[in-house]
DNA sequence: ATCCAGCGAATAATCGATTATTAGTGTTAT
DNA sequence: ATAACACTAATAATCGATTATTCGCTGGAT
């Protein structure tokens, strides 16, 4: 599957036809997640408005559904902003992946088909081959490896076969990789590359002991990188 | 000395101080579990927007809201409508919820500290208490049932303590609520009542493992209930 | 009789403008 | 000098109307 991240819509199919909200949505989404807000800045209807030069109802459409999304606070009467996770926030969903996501997994690898077999490896692979940093890309992982890295993941949990339980991992890794952008500009090096070699194994080797206790270590490790670095900014505040 | 009056002297948070995008929202998501449309249906912005006395914009904003918790599908250019559930949906949806909700109990029973312990009393003496039909309410459980019931198996979970968490069971409840609307007017009479008294004994005993096995086949009860029973529609009913 | 093109009503999507609320600023009374 | 009040500017929320798309229908050709 390819990357939504980078969309030309410059087909006439797709750039007359498309609605205008789910344009402005997607725009407004990939912004938030690709880290162009600071936390707590507000969003503007006006100003996003003009800037997609489409009118506020439209904004505000998109503006709704990115807070259903978690990726936007909705202040009544004062607007919309791009939520501010403290680290406690930030510790709860890292425990609601570790408490979902390895049970997932080991639905996934007891059930997952061939063709699934065939998607890990070939997730794992591009993975594996896509740098993590880029140079020019600023100083956090390139969009192609947080791409990747996503996809792998998913990939890994796919073969549940169960949609619900896969929207429910994607809204959490949502929520995660957003407060993750803000919580350390740059993990401490960890040999990630290995871990997810490793999940790689021991799912295609059917392991779902395994697999998951892997997955589990793979969070623990995460979250504590990004909780014991501290931030720039020890947030005092509730 | 406190009189701030400037000219608009409105009555005290009473009247006309919340937004109308929620009030429509709440009452459209209300009417939706409440089964007042057929799966299927139109939603229809202009009908509700005449029906609420509101215009189209606040309409779409609730319309948009319902749409992204799940409780209404979006056709592009063709509007909004009341999503029909599939068997297999409704099978998937009860399958998550049998992988999620017994491990969030566990932690649950782990964690949860004497206030906690406090209102599952509380609830389960409330849901005890409650009729679950009521002649003159239709053919379905009582509202207040319904309400009570929810009210309970919330309260069980809350003592996790992690609201991200208990936001995906609530997301999964509401599903499985509105699935379990269409897919049959009346389960067959099974012991619910002895099941939620043994999950609150096991709950207030701080038996994680006995608890979450209840909780598993009381979803695994549910689930087999509904499958079996005839669906909605008795095509071949002569 | 059946199928496709073209017309027309219904309605989804969008827009531009209006009203209501908030936040900031300056003023005045203590 | 400070604190409360009044005023103003910004913008959030809402509305009424306009444009674009889909669906159903009629009519003609095969």
């Amino acid at each position: 599957m390819l990357a939504p991240m980078t969309r030309t819509a410059h087909t006439p199919a797709s750039s007359g036809k498309q609605m205008l909200s789910e344009k402005v949505y997607s725009h407004l989404r990939d912004a938030i997640m690709r880290g162009s807000y600071a936390p707590g800045d507000a969003l503007k209807p006006q100003d996003l408005a003009k800037e997609q030069g489409v009118s506020l109802a439209v904004v505000r459409e998109a503006l709704v559904r990115v807070v259903g999304e978690g990726l936007a606070d909705r202040l009544p009467n004062r607007g919309f902003a791009v939520p501010a996770f403290s680290d406690r926030r930030w510790q709860e969903i890292a425990e609601a992946r570790l408490t979902v996501e390895p049970v997932v997994l080991r639905m996934s690898v007891e059930r997952g088909d061939v063709d699934w077999e065939a998607r890990v490896r070939a997730a794992h692979h591009r993975l594996a081959r896509t740098p993590a940093y880029v140079p020019e890309e600023g100083e956090y992982y390139s969009g192609a490896w947080s791409e990747a890295h996503r996809a792998f993941h998913r990939t890994l949990l796919e073969g549940c076969g169960n949609p619900v339980l896969l929207e429910t991992c994607d809204r959490m890794w949502t929520a995660s990789e957003l407060a993750r952008r803000w919580s350390a500009h740059r993990v401490p090096d960890r040999d990630a590359a290995c871990e997810h070699r490793r999940l790689e194994e021991a799912a295609l080797a059917r392991d779902a002991d395994t697999a998951a206790e892997v997955l589990a270590r793979h969070l623990t490790q995460t979250a504590a990188a990004l909780t014991g670095s501290t931030p720039h900014q020890p947030a005092g505040k509730a």
